[in-house]
DNA sequence: CTTCCACAGGAAGGTCTGGCGG
DNA sequence: CCGCCAGACCTTCCTGTGGAAG
């Protein structure tokens, strides 16, 4: 135990690097956004008319993950909450939801979500939707205000697009002078396209794109959050241009860069590195992939973990190149080996899409002419990833 | 040109769990 | 306790289809 105490007395009495970790991570909001001044004055002037009581349009906010939108939004929200303050006889009521992160999948759990944020408890499951529908209705109707509605990740909510429906429709069903503006952000760029035409027309709002950072506007954006997370003149030449390469090859992603620079420095920390060097940031790289991969394969669901093991079987037989039937055909063996019920083919074909999602493994519908239409199956992992991969498997399957 | 394979993937519905109000 | 509800997870049944083979 005196081992532990000599730890952490260590610990404490060692410089770190850094300063404010909290500047790396990816919810932090610095107080400028740099190269979004544009995209921040666009959004602002579509919300203005709030100021005035008047109803601005619905806005569909769209861009790749990690260009600036859901920061944008919460500083344009803030400042526009702030003024209005001081400035309107009307109530503004923001209400921000994360649509991935809270599961807010079904028209029920946007409806309840909603209710709650508005002071009602709601029970997660029980009542008819219909209900929730109702308290909506009588606390908006109760309290005159604008509701701004933000729905972050609203790629979730894409099956249950009637409730977007359900939601721009109730301003016309109000009786005071409330009136709800609903916020859209997806990481898709054809959201829209994917969603009932109903329902995009009765949304019919505004657009808003968000393009992709460059490198050298990323390494603007470490720069101005290293100056804030870092002591003194920790960063060696070349580190912050490395991190923002990497993510710019990616897709111009400031959270993957940022996530970069913050795992780099936690690595030099950890070895007791006066500077953070380019190689650190090689090491973060390769550890920010294989943890990835690794958490979402130990959260996989059984049924799930058997067909990718039957996936890295096939791969040494197959030279990494399969059909859907070939696995079924070996995954219906691997489950008879470890006692598994094996699903229908219709519902492995769902699971493997599912596995392609996560990027675990590749997949393409291709058509072999008079031999069928099916996927080309890849296994989209290797080397070290891999032999972890297999590791985990065979403990969460007791296998062999 | 048609045929026809081996699936993709939509629709509908069943079963189970967890939770509601009365 | 009951009858009802939402949601996760599956099954069953189905229609659709790109392109090599004939």
């Amino acid at each position: 135990m005196g081992q532990l105490k000599q730890l952490f007395t260590e610990f404490l009495e060692k410089e770190s690097l850094f300063k404010n970790k909290e500047a790396l991570r990816p919810g932090y909001l610095p107080e400028t956004l740099l190269h979004r001044t544009h995209q921040t004055e666009q959004l602002a002037t579509i919300l203005a008319p709030i100021l005035k009581d008047e109803t601005p349009s619905n806005i569909l906010i769209t861009g790749l993950t990690g260009v600036g939108k859901t920061a944008v939004v919460k500083h344009v929200c803030t400042e526009l909450g702030g003024v209005s303050k001081t400035s309107t006889k009307h109530t503004l009521s923001i209400l921000y939801f994360n649509c991935k992160m809270n599961k807010i999948n079904t028209e029920y759990r946007l409806l309840a979500s909603l209710v709650r944020e508005l002071g009602t408890r709601v029970p997660k499951t029980g009542l008819p939707t219909s209900e929730v529908y109702d308290a909506l209705f009588k606390a908006i109707n109760n309290h005159k205000a604008t509701y701004l509605v933000v729905l972050d990740e609203a790629d979730a909510m894409e099956q249950a697009s009637s409730a977007l429906y359900n939601l721009t429709r109730i301003n016309d069903q109000l009786v005071n002078r409330s009136r709800v503006c609903v916020i859209c952000i997806s990481n898709k760029l054809n959201f829209m396209d994917s969603i009932d035409p109903k329902v995009r027309s009765s949304f019919a709002g505004e657009e808003l794109h968000f393009p992709q950072y460059n490198a050298p506007q990323l390494s603007d954006i470490l720069a101005q959050r290293a100056a804030e997370a870092f002591t003194e003149a920790v960063l060696e030449p070349g580190v912050i241009e490395k991190c923002a390469a990497l993510a710019a090859q990616e897709h111009g992603d400031a959270r993957r860069a940022l996530n970069l620079l913050r795992v780099a420095a936690e690595v030099a920390d950890r070895r007791g590195a006066v500077k953070l060097t380019p190689e650190h940031v090689n090491i973060a790289e390769e550890r920010i992939d294989v943890e990835a991969a690794m958490r979402a394969i130990q959260t996989l669901p059984r049924q799930s973990q058997a067909l990718l093991w039957t996936v890295i079987r096939l791969r040494e037989t197959t030279n990494n190149k399969m059909a859907t039937g070939d696995v079924f055909d070996e995954y219906t063996r691997v489950c008879e080996s470890i006692t598994l019920t094996p699903l229908t083919h219709r519902r492995v074909s769902d699971l493997l899409s599912e596995l392609d999602t996560l990027g675990i493994i590749a997949t393409r519908v291709v058509s072999k002419g008079r031999y069928g239409r099916t996927r080309d199956i890849s296994l989209a992992i290797g080397g070290k990833a891999l032999l972890k991969t297999k590791q985990i498997l065979r403990e969460e399957l007791l296998l062999e």
